[in-house]
DNA sequence: GTACATTAAATGTATGTACATATATTTGCA
DNA sequence: TGCAAATATATGTACATACATTTAATGTAC
């Protein structure tokens, strides 16, 4: 569907306006759908995108500096979203050792064991979007690139 | 620049991973850039697209039904969005007559005078996205419609 | 015309975002 | 050495989101 008639609005003032109108209502759109599929785990968007960070560093920890660096959200609240992580013993939080302002985060096995639950959902919703042919992703993912140039 | 150097992610598990990714980071690039110039004005951007769907009404009054409508994010929660536009006296806010259920809202002559005053940066605004000519917007929007397809 | 469902909005709770500030540790340098 | 600056994280506050529940008004079936 047209964002035109997602938003019920005929008319924007430029192609400029309706491109952002329709990224920021896509990107939205993107992450409800998301979100409901997360629900099932328990966990979050945000949650599960630093839960792979860690994943991707494991067995080695990671600080809250460099779950900052790789998350989409730069300017997010990391501390407190290991926090909640850790409260479901996902994941461990100690100080660390050789820089005491620093904490060591690590993934625990059962924080590996979830993400390996929810592999097949999260490659169904990559499939959903399988509307796009391979083509069009890369055309959409280098227009977003120039975009922000 | 491109998203796998923004993340500091080199490969994905595939073309669709890659453009989600991408997505979400853009329109989350694109929000800050809005907050940012926004701050000034002491609005928020959701506060902002209510006020506008106002004026378009105006000088008839709207309901939170037709609000959440027209709304980027459809389930954020309107009532509250009203609250703080009612607090800075840039709406009003009076039960309907004819259904004493619903909420009639009108943009004051203050918001009025606001959305006047944020126009010029609401242009430069739009003025920043054009590193995409007129054909890549189109051909970006076209893309955004086909992957909700 | 009462009972039950539906509708419109508001409220409560948990989470996350944005940003300022605080605390502790380390580093650099006079 | 001692002290200011930089660094790493945590905390506080205001706002927004997601969603369940509540309250009030209206519609409808019997």
């Amino acid at each position: 569907m047209r964002i035109e008639d997602e938003i019920k609005q005929a008319n924007f003032q430029s192609v400029y306006q309706k491109v952002y109108i329709n990224l920021v209502y896509t990107a939205g759109w993107l992450e409800l759908r998301q979100a409901a599929a997360f629900k099932e785990f328990n966990i979050t968007l945000p949650q599960y995108n630093v839960l792979r960070i860690l994943r991707g560093q494991h067995p080695r920890p990671s600080t809250v500096n460099m779950l900052i660096e790789r998350m989409l959200d730069k300017t997010s609240n990391a501390s407190r979203i290991v926090d909640k992580l850790e409260a479901k013993q996902l994941v461990t939080r100690r100080v660390c050792p050789s820089n005491r302002r620093a904490v060591d985060i690590c993934i625990t096995d059962a924080g590996l064991a979830l993400l390996d639950t929810m592999q097949p959902m999260v490659e169904q919703q990559a499939h959903g979007l399988h509307k796009l042919s391979e083509q069009d992703a890369e055309q959409l993912s280098y227009l977003l690139d120039k975009l922000r140039d």
